[in-house]
DNA sequence: AATGCGGGGGT
DNA sequence: ACCCCAGCATT
């Protein structure tokens, strides 16, 4: 299995920018990014990244505000929060040198099992798997490995499988087992006519490339039904700083409103909350009064166990004047890229709304 | 062991 | 519009 695949993976591996370099805090950064997001994306992020905060150091020193920044738009922003606080770890504790250990990289936040084996294997050439899953994938194909992939007590048996065929090039090994998961050995329609190892594949063989791998685990996602509050005052909209409480912690957003949640989307279109309502929660909410313009019906937005269904609630704010907090900031729309906003909020904005607002 | 956590791509 | 993808932390 190994000489072909290596030699494929000579051949065909695409060009990245972490792959120009065995620094770890490179290999480490972008495995980091790259968990739950495909390469075409990491790579601007990546530039970006490296371009600002160029070493471990630098990013130990930066304030999390600001890392959040460089994240936005990424997802799974605890990955930004964990990277930050596993750089300054790896100042106070290692002396700015990521240890050459497992145990120990473990223990730093947001490294895992793979992030571990990943950065042991890609910066050190250490002779250890990385299992993520592609290589869940592709073993589970070329072996018919029956385990269900879904449960985390499987990710061991792949890893003493990856250490029984892995060869001495532990780095590219590895590296070329999930490429070929990401571009040949896909989860959909797998390319076995042109995938170096198809001919000892056991499932090329029998024909049940789709059967594997094997996963159980279904995902039921709720439905929110959510205001989103642009409160309007002398041409500056208002955000917030959203309290650890809150889904996307640590950015900044819009005031949202839970008004309703089902596990059926249709249950909540009969919810609507009547402008008597909404001034109501605003002024226990906020100590400022004001009267509601539109109410627009926005995208949908679908994150990872959830779905929320918004509508934006345009208020015009007329007492008090436009006042900043720590955490609450009455900007101008040319201001908000400033700050780190999520996607959800950020999709909804079109030049012709932020227009509108600045005219109010 | 189960749940929380974004956003993007393919069909 | 819908389906799929999937590491780590917390509980």
């Amino acid at each position: 299995m190994d000489k072909k695949l290596l030699i494929w993976y000579q051949e065909h591996k695409r060009e990245m920018p972490w792959r120009e370099t065995h620094d770890p805090y490179c290999i480490w950064l972008s495995e980091i990014m790259l968990q739950q997001t495909q390469v075409v994306t990491v790579i601007d992020y990546y530039n970006r990244f490296i371009k600002r905060f160029h070493d471990v150091k630098s990013l130990a020193e930066a304030e999390e505000q600001e890392v959040l920044k460089y994240w936005e738009g990424l997802g799974y922003y605890s990955r930004a929060r964990n990277l930050h606080k596993c750089a300054q770890a790896i100042v106070s504790i290692h002396g700015g040198q990521f240890p050459r250990d497992y145990k120990q990289l473990l223990k730093l936040p947001g490294i895992g099992p793979y992030t571990a084996g990943a950065i042991l294997s890609i910066a050190f050439n250490e002779k250890v798997p990385a299992v993520d899953g592609n290589v869940m994938r592709v073993y589970s194909r070329y072996f018919e490995l029956s385990c269900d992939i879904s449960d985390s007590k499987s990710r061991t048996i792949f890893e003493s499988k990856v250490i029984e065929t892995m060869p001495e090039d532990a780095r590219h090994f590895n590296q070329a087992i999930m490429e070929l998961g990401a571009t040949i050995c896909t989860p959909k329609m797998p390319k076995c006519d042109v995938c170096p190892i198809a001919s000892n594949c056991l499932a090329r063989s029998t024909n049940s490339q789709l059967t594997y791998p094997i996963k159980t685990q279904k995902i039921k996602k709720r439905h929110e039904k959510v205001s989103v509050f642009l409160f309007v005052n002398q041409g500056r909209v208002m955000i917030e700083k959203r309290n650890d409480a809150l889904l996307l912690k640590g950015l900044w957003g819009f005031p949202t409103h839970h008004v309703a949640m089902s596990q059926k989307e249709d249950d909540l279109t009969s919810e609507v909350l009547s402008n008597e309502a909404m001034m109501n929660w605003i002024h226990a909410n906020y100590d400022f009064r004001g009267h509601i313009v539109t109410r627009v019906p926005a995208k949908k937005h679908v994150f990872t166990h959830l779905v929320w269904h918004m509508t934006l609630i345009v208020v015009q704010i007329e007492s008090p004047r436009a006042i900043d907090y720590p955490e609450i900031k009455w900007v101008e729309p040319s201001s908000l890229e400033a700050f780190p906003l999520p996607t959800a909020f950020k999709k909804n904005l079109s030049t012709e709304m932020l227009e509108a607002l600045f005219r109010l």
